[in-house]
DNA sequence: TGTAGACATTTGTTGGCGCAAATATCCGCA
DNA sequence: TGCGGATATTTGCGCCAACAAATGTCTACA
């Protein structure tokens, strides 16, 4: 049997085909709100952060950014009002990047069809059950290949994010 | 509550940190044989495919490229002799990709190390009944967010899935 | 047969991102 | 206090991919 055909091969090939599909699928709303989706992807993270608001390279190392990648996208949202840098009282090396009213407003304004997108593709295809094991071996997944991605977070608990299981 | 943990949001977010993850951990070993992970994707799709060669369309379709992405890719595989031009008899406006032997073979020669990398960071981790319930979940997924990626091979049509409201 | 439109591919242009270097600041230690 | 190495961010540079336009070819239809 050809090894070109090894079900290994295609269990990756599976998982990239979802994700670069549901991606797809997510584009035109984000788009339509003017955000591209790493744009989306930040002001989602800063939003989620205490104070709205996370060191630059606490933002690369969420999103797998580079900080000079981190940099630019900041560039980006800040002269298009989204998000404003704040320097750090304690370390003046560093510097926040933090939502602005109008970054969190953007970002409600979004979020409802975001939502529903990732509902209509993904969630609301599976069962509660079907979900729960779905994200359960994510987990176990994510827990080899990223031991640590939660950086400014609390870092408490080794479950990540506390997500526990569907809805 | 805050409506930036939603569930669905966490969830997306955890599938698209698995997917990151899972590329840095193969990175390393295609990269040492000298190969981007599009390179690595192009080929293997060539090495898969009857004959070991695709139209530049239909290798546009299954990698998610545009055409002229396409283009450059074989271009520098092309130079680094992996993979040839060769011209279509039917249709003198389209041409083959096809797999070199030293393509073949390079991808070959890679293939051990990367299926071992798979299986040590997602297969490797699951029970058979896990793993298969996996893959299933993701077929599900698969189906709706791209109904026709099988371009140049066996078409098989699934459910017409309509444009959701995206907007 | 001839023409219009569709299609396959390539090329020019633009924007994004990583890497490495530069700059500023912090911290430990003598 | 003062020095050396570590750390946070930004900037210079090059590569890669998407979009749009250009070219050549096919196909349907009158």
């Amino acid at each position: 049997m050809n090894p070109l055909d090894d079900p290994r091969l295609t269990a990756m090939g599976l998982l990239a085909e979802v994700h670069a599909g549901l991606i797809a699928r997510m584009q035109p709303a984000l788009s339509a709100s003017g955000l591209s989706d790493i744009d989306f992807e930040t002001v989602l993270r800063l939003g989620r952060s205490p104070c709205q608001r996370l060191r630059m390279t606490d933002l690369a190392a969420q999103t797998g950014l580079s900080t000079s990648g981190v940099t630019r996208v900041v560039d980006r949202l800040e002269r298009d009002g989204l998000v404003e840098r704040v320097a750090c009282s304690s370390d003046r090396r560093a510097s926040y990047a933090a939502l602005t009213d109008a970054g969190r407003a953007r970002l409600e304004a979004v979020l409802p069809v975001h939502l529903r997108d990732i509902e209509s593709c993904f969630t609301g295809l599976l069962s509660d059950d079907e979900l729960t094991a779905f994200l359960a071996t994510l987990r176990k997944i994510r827990d080899v290949v990223r031991p640590c991605a939660t950086a400014g977070t609390a870092m408490a608990r080794t479950t990540g994010e506390g997500s526990q299981g569907s809805q």
